[in-house]
DNA sequence: AAGGATTGGGAAAAGCTTTTCTCACTTCGA
DNA sequence: TCGAAGTGAGAAAAGCTTTTCCCAATCCTT
């Protein structure tokens, strides 16, 4: 730190406790006055060259860093958002709010965490606290949807993004994977593996992605001509030993089946450890994909497991897009469904030609 | 919304494009200074019962809420605090970011979330924008801590606390887990059902953890007299994969372990599944334990796997009462490692009388 | 009833920037 | 050489709170 930093600390007004330099600082150290030293700093208005460059050399000489707090309170943009979640940023909300944080950050926006764990109280104090810092914007993730929260009464005209979340409200913005055609993708890739019998195994119905799933599942059945022969659809809770607990059922029937879509990863471990136990092999046998691409789970499963993706880090950049459309005037609103992508490895018996960068789009 | 709020939007101040109101409105609105209604809102100088009550009354009808900015301006104050991490906030951090938001948030204090992804240039990035935004405090985290990242050169006074990463500098406070009580831990309560050969598979000796980790199992190992005849120790990767291999190799050999004790959960998972493919049962022939008690790994395995749980929301609200401290003025510093306890289930072979709550305390 | 004490409320400064307006000084042309 | 045009920099207000200081009015005491 050269001797004007320390002019800066040592002499001067002593008096202010705080240790951060100011724009006064600048200004005294440069021998100018605040608004010019505001002006440099800014390249606002008219200045000569050498005034110009005589108080950007203080400035960075000494360190200073203009208070965003006054800044932020000056032009009324805070430059700042919150995030609430409720999955306690889990293995779902955090792959988007990565993607978001860092869309954001590009354009000098900061992001407020806010974790409400399902609990209403906690939820109005953080957006209250949220509001009282004078966020530009807001948005709202939650656990994997099981039913849509009600829209937050927030003020009026403060930009709000729910994202894999969903509410009601006509003219809330919601984005969401679409999942229907996640699971129409997977279902496609097996029957033109020429698999016959595809079941679905998969969570409880009480969540939206899991009908929707389903609904793609038949959808694409029906498309690949295969409805008569292969419905079979059924829906238990998201664990591993469900998996292995359906599979164990499916394959006690007359004519067991030739491929599972599993309605997530977890279930289709399960799925894969059952048949080892069962003596089927997978995939020759047995195809299986599952959902979410989770990759610890993917990977380490045996073989590794084929799996539709999300793009859960598509989501986030798309709300971070969103957003900033919305704090700069423009109203967006409505339900979007992202594509998901198949991600392809061996346990779905496809020629894993290029099995790192296997990737079917939707 | 009352009358009196409509006033507060449609008459008074139009020119004002912020929608937000301000202590003006409530002013006006109430017949008082805003000196008074200042002092009414924060019960703070001497005011008749009745000026109080009426300026309470109109502030609540118009929803009023302060500006935080102003106020963390005037107050030399921000009230909140940034977490920077390269782990993108994963698996590990992630329970420690929670809970620490927590506990601030409960102080009133809110969190910025940075993600740096281990860019320095992002880094960096954004601890000038949380220096800008006068941040209280920093919190800092990593992944796994491989090699310790130097400490940042933050401004003066400024308090930072390491949390599940590590700096050389003495004055820094670092708060970790404690690696190797853990495994001791583990390696006890094998020793202590009758385990005699008990090998330790794990991860990359890079990381410092597996360095502990190892010390740990060995101390344990001979607090328990078993050395001579036990100290097996293998290091690959974190994988799944590298679990079976390892297994396998073990084993292989004339006289192979009767428990695993393994560096993580997706390791030990993969041990397990190599000794059903080995036809040893699990626990009655060999026992596993795991390292970090996730959830969803450990419950999903076959049989479900006992692990050494580190506590990381521990470590988050330790970090935020850390924060808190040196926030208020005490200076803390040095190396704290908290308590792992051991999450017993099944595949250690201990008699699972509590199954759901079983833990030991280190 | 008059002086002092108390009470209730207002005015203003401070905290840090940005921006607009104004002013003094230079330069140029006539 | 004088007036006009132009250039560079400062003063001040605004943005929202909080806090200190002060003043006017009321009350009590003697």
């Amino acid at each position: 730190m050269s001797d004007a930093a320390d002019d800066a600390i040592a002499g001067g007004d002593q008096r202010r406790g705080s240790l951060a330099l100011t724009i006064r600082d600048v200004a005294r150290l440069a021998g100018v006055s605040i608004g010019t030293a505001s002006k440099a700093l800014n390249a606002n208005g008219r200045l000569s060259a050498e005034t110009r460059g005589r108080v950007l050399r203080v400035a960075s000489e000494i360190g200073y860093r203009p208070n965003d707090l006054a800044q932020s309170l000056h032009r009324a943009r805070s430059m700042t958002v919150g995030i609430l979640s409720n999955d306690s940023f889990g293995r779902f909300a955090f792959p988007i709010v990565e993607a978001l944080e860092r869309r954001l950050s590009d354009h000098g926006i900061a992001v407020f965490m806010c974790n409400a764990t399902d609990d209403p109280v906690r939820e109005r104090r953080h957006i209250e606290q949220l509001l009282g810092k004078r966020v530009d914007g807001l948005v709202v993730t939650a656990r994997r949807a099981d039913k849509r929260e009600p829209i937050e009464p927030v003020a009026r005209g403060l930009p709000v993004v729910y994202v894999y979340s969903r509410v009601e409200s006509p003219d809330a913005l919601c984005l969401l994977p679409d999942d229907k055609g996640g699971a129409a993708l997977a279902v496609t890739h097996l029957a033109a593996l020429g698999r016959k019998r595809i079941a679905h195994i998969t969570g409880p119905e009480r969540f939206e992605a899991v009908r929707l799933r389903e609904e793609g599942y038949r959808d694409a059945l029906a498309r690949a001509g295969l409805v008569a022969e292969a419905e079979e659809c059924l829906a238990g809770d998201w664990s591993e030993a469900w998996g292995r607990e359906a599979t164990r059922r499916l394959f006690k029937r007359r004519r067991p089946p030739d491929a599972l879509f599993c309605g997530n990863d977890q279930i289709a471990r399960g799925a894969i450890d059952a048949l080892r136990d069962l003596g089927r092999s997978v995939p020759a046998e047995v195809a299986v994909v599952g959902f979410d691409n989770w990759e610890v789970m993917a990977k380490g499963a045996r073989p590794p497991l084929t799996s539709v993706d999300m793009n859960l880090d598509a989501l986030g950049r798309a709300a971070g897009e969103c957003l900033l459309d919305m704090m700069s005037g423009r109203a967006v609103a409505g339900v979007r469904r992202l594509p998901c992508s198949l991600v392809v490895r061996e346990s779905c018996g496809a020629h894993a030609r290029s099995s790192a960068a296997g990737e079917l789009n939707a």
